[in-house]
DNA sequence: CTTGTCCCTATAGCTGCTACAGGGTGCAAT
DNA sequence: ATTGCACCCTGTAGCAGCTATAGGGACAAG
C-alpha cells in the first residue's frame, strides 16, 4: 500500500532525482520515512506526481503547476486562475509558432538558395553575415532562453 | 577606428556581458586592451559580433555557430557542415512547430469543455489530473529545456 | 561474502545569458 | 579640487528544470 520513491517515479515516468527535486519545491510534499529513513509515498502522492507531469508534459511552468495544485486541493473555489493560466500559455504557445514558423521559412529560403559548395560562396555563411539577405525581421524574436 | 566593448554591443544590439561571455566561449577572439586594460575592437571584430547575434536570432547554438564561423574564416573549405547545421535546425525547429502544435489543440479543447467555475467542476483540473482525458499522447513531447 | 539494486545527501553541470559586488579610470561641470 | 557620471574591469551567482556525480548506507540473493 506504500511505494518507494524509485516506485512513484517509474509509474509516472518521472525520476527519482525529479521527484526530490519537485519534493525540495515544495511541489511535492514531504513523505514520511521508514525506519532506515527512506522516502514513503500513498496513493495520492503518485496521483499528484501524475499531475505534475501531466501539466509539465502539457507545458506549464512549475509554479504554474503550484498553483493548480492548490486549487485542486480546494475544489470549492472558483477555478478562475486557472483558467487564465491556461489562457496565458495559449498565447505563449501561439507566439512561439508564430516566431517558429518564421524562422523555419527563413531557413528553409537559405537553405534553397545555396548553390555554392565551399564556404566563401555558400548562401547559408553569406546570409548570417548579413541581415539584409533576410526577409524577415526575425531579429525581434531573439529571447535568450529556449529559443529552438 | 576602433571599438569599445560598450561601442561594438550597442551597434550590434548585444549588451556587454554577452561580449564577454562570448570571448571566454572563444566566439570572439581576445581583443587587443588599451594602456588603462580596456578592450579595443576593430571592425572586423564587429562583422563578428554581427554575425553570432544574427545566427542566434535565426535559432543556431552557440556551438554551432562556433562551427559556422570557422567556415567563414576558410572560404576554400566545403559548406557542407553549414548546410547540415541548416537542414539539423530545419528539422528541430519543424518538430517543435509540431510538438506547440498539438499541444495547442489540446489546450484549446481544455479551454472549450471547461463549464464549471468552481476548481471542483473545473475540466482544466480535471484534465491536468487524468491524461485520458486528452486527445495527443502529447507526453512524449516532454523535454527538460525550453518546453514553451 | 560478494554482488546487485535500491536508497540517502549534497553538489555541480547543462544553455545563454543577465545581474550583481566591488573596484578602477577618465572627463566635465561646479 | 572635488563631485558626479559614464564607462570599463574581474569574478561570481542566478534563472528553469532537471540530470549526473560523488560518496555513502541498507538489504536480499547467490
Ligand atoms: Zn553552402
Ligand atoms: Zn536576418
Ligand atoms: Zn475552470
Ligand atoms: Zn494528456
Amino acid at each position: 500500500m506504500d511505494y518507494s520513491i524509485g516506485k512513484i517515479a517509474k509509474e509516472t515516468g518521472s525520476n527519482v532525482q525529479t521527484v526530490r527535486y519537485y519534493e525540495k519545491l515544495g511541489l511535492m510534499p514531504e513523505p514520511w520515512r521508514n525506519q532506515a529513513g527512506q522516502r514513503r509515498y500513498g496513493p495520492n502522492d503518485l496521483k499528484r506526481l501524475a499531475f505534475i507531469r501531466h501539466a509539465r508534459s502539457l507545458g506549464f511552468s512549475l509554479p504554474q503547476i503550484k498553483e493548480l495544485l492548490s486549487l485542486a486541493d480546494q475544489p470549492e473555489k472558483p477555478c478562475a486562475t486557472a483558467d487564465a493560466i491556461v489562457a496565458e500559455n495559449l498565447a505563449k504557445i501561439r507566439d512561439r509558432i508564430h516566431a517558429l514558423q518564421q524562422l523555419e521559412q527563413e531557413l528553409k529560403r537559405i537553405q534553397a538558395c545555396d548553390m555554392g559548395n565551399t564556404s566563401g560562396s555558400c548562401r547559408v555563411i553569406e546570409t548570417l553575415a548579413n541581415h539584409q539577405l533576410c526577409l524577415h525581421d526575425h531579429h525581434q524574436n531573439i529571447e535568450s532562453k529556449s529559443f529552438v
